[in-house]
DNA sequence: CACCAGGCAAGTA
DNA sequence: TACTTGCATGGT
């Protein structure tokens, strides 16, 4: 495989990106969820959402019980549609949900610890068979949830590896997945830090695609 | 006012 | 295969 430079040097700069951004703005303590039921619900909500609209629909969910998977399928899709309506794409993002609902209660018995056990592999097919749940989703849901070692690329991770020769262009999720994979050891609590390093980097800093901007944690580098 | 936010699937050529 | 478009609220 072309590699923007040798393997060698690719797995230290990684984690030289790594200890950059956590010197630079700390641990992140993603996910923001008390349950890994309640981190799955908020996967699917925040898809090209901010955070804070899927606050306010897990709340609207929360403060009438329904945020069980037996609650929420017993919800008729309009219903829920409502009460997610805050995190955007609502009618969408229902349907979406209660695919994967489905999903669980049908093929795991609605018991999430009987996904976790899957090799990750499975448990990624698995989810991606679900409509509606992508590659970044299921992967959010296999770290953020799971605690498994699967690594989130999203558009943040794209712009900011490829400003820094890390990710060529053309490459696509399933490659810089992999490329951080094979090249960082295989820990959750790792995974876990550096995709919410990068979005907290992309958030406040650097929204441009080619030049670095001045005051950068990674001016320079 | 425009633009963005922790995507995904379906449609078009 | 490689773009493009629809989906939608709330903050800056």
């Amino acid at each position: 495989m072309a590699q923007p430079q040798s393997p060698d040097t690719l797995a230290p700069r990684l984690m030289d990106l790594y200890q950059r951004l956590l010197a630079a703005f700390g641990p992140q303590h993603w996910w923001p969820g008390e349950t890994p039921f309640e981190v799955l619900v908020g996967a699917v909500l925040t898809q090209n959402t901010n955070w804070g609209n899927v606050e306010r629909a897990i709340n609207n969910l929360k403060a009438r019980g329904l945020l069980s998977l037996e609650a929420l399928r017993a919800l008729p899709s309009g219903e829920l549609a409502e009460l997610i309506r805050p995190a955007g794409y609502y009618n969408l993002k229902a349907g979406r949900l209660m695919n994967l609902l489905d999903l669980l209660a049908l093929r795991f018995g609605g018991d999430l610890e009987a996904l976790w056990r899957l090799p990750l592999t499975q448990a990624r097919a698995a989810l991606l068979s679900s409509k509606g749940v992508g590659p970044e989703t299921a992967d959010s849901i296999l770290l953020y949830a799971g605690g498994l070692p699967s690594f989130v690329v999203d558009a943040y991770t794209f712009r900011v590896l490829g400003r820094h020769g890390l990710a060529e262009p053309g490459l696509d999720y399933h490659g810089l997945r992999t490329r951080f994979m094979h090249n960082l050891p295989a820990e959750p609590d790792l995974y876990n830090e550096y995709h919410a390093l990068l979005v907290r980097l992309g958030k406040h800093h650097c929204k441009k695609t080619t030049p670095q901007c001045a005051g950068c944690p990674l001016e320079g580098w």
